[in-house]
DNA sequence: TATTGTGTTGCATAGGCAGTCAAAAATACA
DNA sequence: TGTATTTTTGACTGCCTATGCAACACAATA
């Protein structure tokens, strides 16, 4: 049960502002105590008449590249800094039609990968001078009312790293709000998209592990709507094709439970010859090495090779060192952030997909070949 | 080295709104063809246009509560779907002087645990009609840069999970924007703060290590300059005392590597007679645990018993089960958003602290007594 | 029919800032 | 020194919505 303590360490008395002077049409260039902050927040008004100056001159001061004088300039910082005078970016954004915001919309916030990608992502942004709207959706959100409050804010851009439709891709499109898509396509729909390459990944992965004398192969796909699942199972199944092998494939959720799960169907499946087992992410890979030495009291990798995908920092641990494909979440997330700025300052750019190949780690999880 | 396709789906004519009627003092009450988009966002004028209302009536259907006759509601909502009119949220914070964002300011995101709070948190303000501006913070990053963006968006609150000098809480104070501080206090400065008792969670770990018959402790902090560290190093160290023992102490980082590093210093210190290992969280006790087996071929918990804090997701895995206090995550930002709320619609609620007791998970790390 | 009450609606304006344009000041040049 | 430029400045308007107030329609009552 939790205790609760409430602890008042001092009471600030609280300016009424009743008195505040209603101006008429010629707005407030009279007198404004321009020293007194009376409880509302200075205007470029207060600080222009402080700085004896007029307000345009003030708002020069805050947009780099406008024409003003240094000396003014200083003047204006000054009596802004006295009064702690911020510009209103709701006001600056009403009449540039500019938020300088960007909505960034993120499915699997828990996912091991996607906090280092959301971390990157807003300081890359807020390199640029744009600042992140966050919208977390869970499996049961209603995602129409977060977009609601996407085109409320009139934010300049999206970056997508969760399932949309395609009408709710089509209604960026309409709302003029470009949309960079990470790790996803939109399937059908005419969208900017940054991906790891599934494919070439995989195709390395198998390519060591059957060099390796691998010969039967499970699979552990992540659910069967996620775009990367599909990716790489497929990428897995074509490179196992071209050398004769198939897999046996089980469905996972992308989490330690479903590397668990699936080894354990698996097992059964084979009636225990599996030998290298390909998961869709590392989460389901630990899952699985965990499960072979516990359950199985397998050697990994001398009895069951095991490789994943991600690169996530636990794939690194001791226990664990993955053979995965690590994904350049630097480059990554550096070209969709490019990718929305460049479509924000030309509308008239079209879809384009950026796709960078992952580094593969050799790890100890897998009996991996040399490089051939 | 990444390669780079560009894919052209289909060419989007842009269209040209040259000849955009401009009007003049009597706004646009006149005509403006209301069903073409013509490349401009509608406003709440063309929606009354079209609806045959006031833009006060259009207002109206979009505010809870106003006064608006049924039928009218109807028409008016038909006519923004056709459309696709959403009100401008600028230019109703600008109005209202609510923008319905709250900062959120983050420096570890990629620490498992901040993860959770960072979706719980946006989920739950979600529900309450307030959107999430996102800051992380680096350690090399310009706080105060992200405090200006922080001025500038009017926020009407902020959660912070970062460490702020005294004098960026005061600007909080400064510029009315209430703060809620989640696991550390204000150093001196009154604020809100939701917190895990790190002391009674620390307490009953040392209460049950002891139970058990350990003798020798130790201690990895995390930062010195973290308030959690110092309190749950505190609260070992006055737990320990109690019952006249005393813990040989190393400082971590909070991280993976931390937990390896600490306990080899820790085996050195103590001529490897240490039995007890107090993580001041979790991901130093994982690493404390692969280093015990693998680097010292110990038995955790049979040579050596390790606790760790805050119950992140890899603490449950199988090869860890670590010994822990799981932070009741829900509760506190469910708090954390509570307290933010009420300040929001109340100013002038003074500090407070709700702290909250964490759940202790028996796990497989540790040797512990049972409860007495 | 006159009056009161209830429930809707529209007018006009505020909210804070940026961009346009013309005037003023500062600088360059001869 | 005067003129031609360039730079700097300020008045004014528009960005889009919410709200106070007055006006209004209509039904019920006297």
């Amino acid at each position: 049960m939790p205790f609760r303590a409430g602890i008042v360490f001092f009471v600030e008395p609280l300016a009424v502002s009743a008195d505040r002077l209603k101006m008429t049409n010629t707005r407030r260039t009279e007198a404004r105590n321009p020293a007194n902050a009376n409880g509302e927040r200075p205007t470029s008004y207060d600080v222009a008449l402080l700085a004896g100056v007029s307000q345009s001159a003030v708002s020069r001061c805050f947009r780099p590249g406008a024409s003003i004088a240094p000396k003014t300039r200083e003047r204006v910082l000054a009596a802004a800094r006295a009064l702690d005078y911020f510009p209103n970016a709701m006001a600056s954004g009403l009449i540039t039609r500019r938020s300088n915001l960007v909505a960034v919309l993120i499915s699997n916030l828990t996912n091991l990968y996607y906090p280092e990608v959301l971390a990157e992502i807003t300081k890359r942004l807020s390199d640029h001078g744009i600042r992140v709207l966050l919208f977390t959706l869970q499996a049961e959100s209603d995602v129409d009312a977060s977009l609601d409050q996407v085109w409320r804010y009139r934010v300049d851009g999206a970056i997508v790293a969760a399932r949309l439709s395609s009408a709710q891709l089509q209604d960026f499109a309409r709302h003029h709000v470009p949309v960079v898509l990470y790790n996803r396509l939109g399937h059908g729909e005419p969208v900017a998209s940054v991906c790891c390459d599934s494919i070439g990944g995989e195709r390395q992965l198998v390519d060591r592990l059957i060099g390796a004398g691998h010969k039967v192969f499970g699979i552990i796909a992540g659910p069967t709507d996620s775009y990367v699942s599909q990716e790489r199972v497929r990428g897995a199944q074509q490179r196992l094709n071209d050398f004769g092998h198939s897999a046996h494939l089980v469905e996972g959720a992308f989490d330690y439970v479903s590397g668990e799960a699936g080894l354990k169907a698996l097992m059964t499946l084979t009636g225990s010859r599996i030998d290298a087992l390909i998961c869709a992410n590392d989460l389901m890979a630990i899952g699985a090495v965990d499960c072979a030495r516990t359950v199985f009291g397998l050697s990994v990798p001398g009895d069951l090779s095991i490789v994943g995908f991600d690169g996530v920092a636990p794939a690194f641990w001791t226990n664990y060192q993955i053979s995965t494909i690590r994904q350049p979440v630097r480059r990554m997330t550096e070209a969709a952030v490019a990718m929305v700025i460049e479509r924000i300052d030309d509308a008239s750019l079209g879809p384009e997909l950026r796709s960078f190949a992952g580094d593969l780690i050799e790890g100890a999880s897998a009996r991996l070949a040399p490089i051939s």
